[in-house]
Order: C-alpha cells, then structure tokens, then sequence
DNA sequence: CCGATCTCAGAGAAACTGAAATGG
DNA sequence: CCCATTTCAGTTTCTCTGAGATCG
C-alpha cells in the first residue's frame, strides 16, 4: 500500500527532476495563489524590476513565457495596477510595460513567500548541498540553453 | 535579444529545477514519441516487470499516476497487447494487470531510449557530479515523499 | 516583400475532481 | 454502513500553434 516506486523510476535523473520540480511547483503556486497570483506574474514583475521597461516580446523571451500568454498575464496585472502598458513612441509596434509602485510592493511580498518556499523546498539539505544543487542545475539549464 | 533571464530566477532553486525539468520532460517526451509511446507507459510497464503483476490502483500509487489516468493509459497498453488484464478471483473488485512477453520488449527498447536521453540530459556532468545530482534529488523527494 | 510585434482563438497534454457501479 | 476499486465524464492549468492586423 505505500510507495513502493520501482527502482527504475527512483535511480533515473529525469524522473527524479521532474518529480521534484513537480513538488516544487506545487509548493510554488500554494505560495503565491495565497497572494492571487502564480509564477508568471513574479517572473513578468521580477524582469521588469531588475531590467527596466521593456517590451512585450522581450519580456517573454527573458522569462520563458510564449508571447500569447505574456499577453494574457499582463492583463491581469495592468488591471491590478501593477503594470502600465503603454505604446512605444520609439517603434510604434511595441508596448513598453513599466513597473509600478504598487507592482513593486506585490513584488516584494512573493519575493518574500518565495523565500519561504525554497526553504521549505530545500530544508533537507545543508547550506554546500543547496549551493551544490544549484550549481549543478545551473550548469544544465546553461548547456541547454539554446535548446 | 539573448535570453537575460533575470537574476532573480537564475538563482531560485524552485527555477532551476522546474526549468530543468521542462527540458528533461522534453527530451523524454521526443524519446518515447519516436516509439508511439509517452512517459505514462513506461512507468507502468516498469512496475509491472519489478514488481510483478499488480492492481490498478496499486499501480498509481506506485507510478504517480492518477487512479483515472492509470484506466486510460492501460487501455492503450491493451489494445497494444503489451498488458493483460483480467479480474482478481481473490478480490473482485480488483483488476490484475500482467505484463505480455510484447511488453516486456517492449519495455527493454523504451529503457535503451531513456538511457540515450539521460546521457543527453546530463552530457555538461562528470559521472561524479551525476551521482552527486541523483544524490541530492533522491533527498528531496524521499524527504517529501508523504507530500 | 520580408520580418517583428501584439492580440485572439483555440488545440493538446498532464493532472486532477466527482460521481456512479460493483464488491469486501 | 463504510471503505476500496474501476470506470467515465469533465475541469483546470500550462504550453504552444495559427492567423490576423499593424508597423519597420
């Protein structure tokens, strides 16, 4: 009646990764559905903190969110006023999409719950084998890149 | 116009894992499409040869699978010949699920192409930061394992 | 003419929920 | 009466595709 995964499964780095990110991503969006929001709306808001206004288009390559549904989730944060969409002078194709106060706020508040979550995501490790997991998952994601 | 993902998530280990993952799944994915296959079916058939044959609802627990989703895939194993199932005369409420000798090859050439995708996966690691990986993610998920 | 951007409408897979039917 | 199992039908969520309109 428990478990009882099959060993194949267990001793398998691909299952392990994304069993774990399952959990995780669980774990995630617990933390921020408290809050009304899910993780596109910290990546968007967290982008547009560290580099400025940008684009549409740019937001979704630097994020890893398909364009279609950058457009989508910066609906529900201009309506909430954590965004501003504007039209670019420069290149009138564009929107610039600005961070507001209030957007910044929200921001700090799931960057604050996401800290919680990674603790709790990680309690089993000690500090060198959090810096180790991640220095190996990095060197992945690195690799793969370009996909 | 490069990727630039923000700091902020390069960092968060919920990130890194759950990006990783997407990959992982990916390349999983491509693996088994190329033999009519998904991820839901090796995982049972795997079950099924380690641990002999078993109930459907025993198989979920063991696979992650969910009690509907385990009905529909056998379906596809069955209509494959690569499972058979026939009522429990012990428990009639039960049905028991074997794997055929076309399973169970089966099964070996989806195991050769999942070998192939984890040396992809891992290509950038040396053999001792792969054990070092599977270590640190077999602690998370043992860890929270009762969920 | 080509390419990039924004938008919408919807497809597809994965994971889950609810309820019915049967049986322990 | 309660619980477990199998099954069906349907929802939600995430990711992605296609096409149209606008503009460089």
């Amino acid at each position: 009646m428990e478990p009882g995964t099959p060993a194949r499964l267990r001793t398998t780095p691909s299952w392990l990764l994304t069993q774990t990110a399952a959990h995780a991503a669980h774990l995630v969006a617990d933390g921020l559905g408290a809050l009304g929001a899910r993780g596109y709306h910290y990546r968007l808001l967290a982008a547009l903190e560290e580099q400025g206004p940008a684009s549409q288009a740019d937001l979704g390559r630097r994020c890893r969110i398909d364009r279609s549904d950058v457009v989508a989730v910066l609906n529900e944060l201009a309506a909430k006023d954590l965004v501003v969409r504007a039209p670019d002078p420069a290149d009138r194709r564009r929107n610039v999409v600005t961070l507001t106060t209030a957007g910044r706020c929200e921001l700090r508040r799931m960057g604050e719950t996401l800290d919680r979550v990674q603790d709790t995501l990680l309690a089993p490790l000690s500090r060198a084998e959090r810096d180790q997991l991640t220095r190996l998952l990095t060197i992945l994601l690195d690799h793969h890149a370009d996909r």
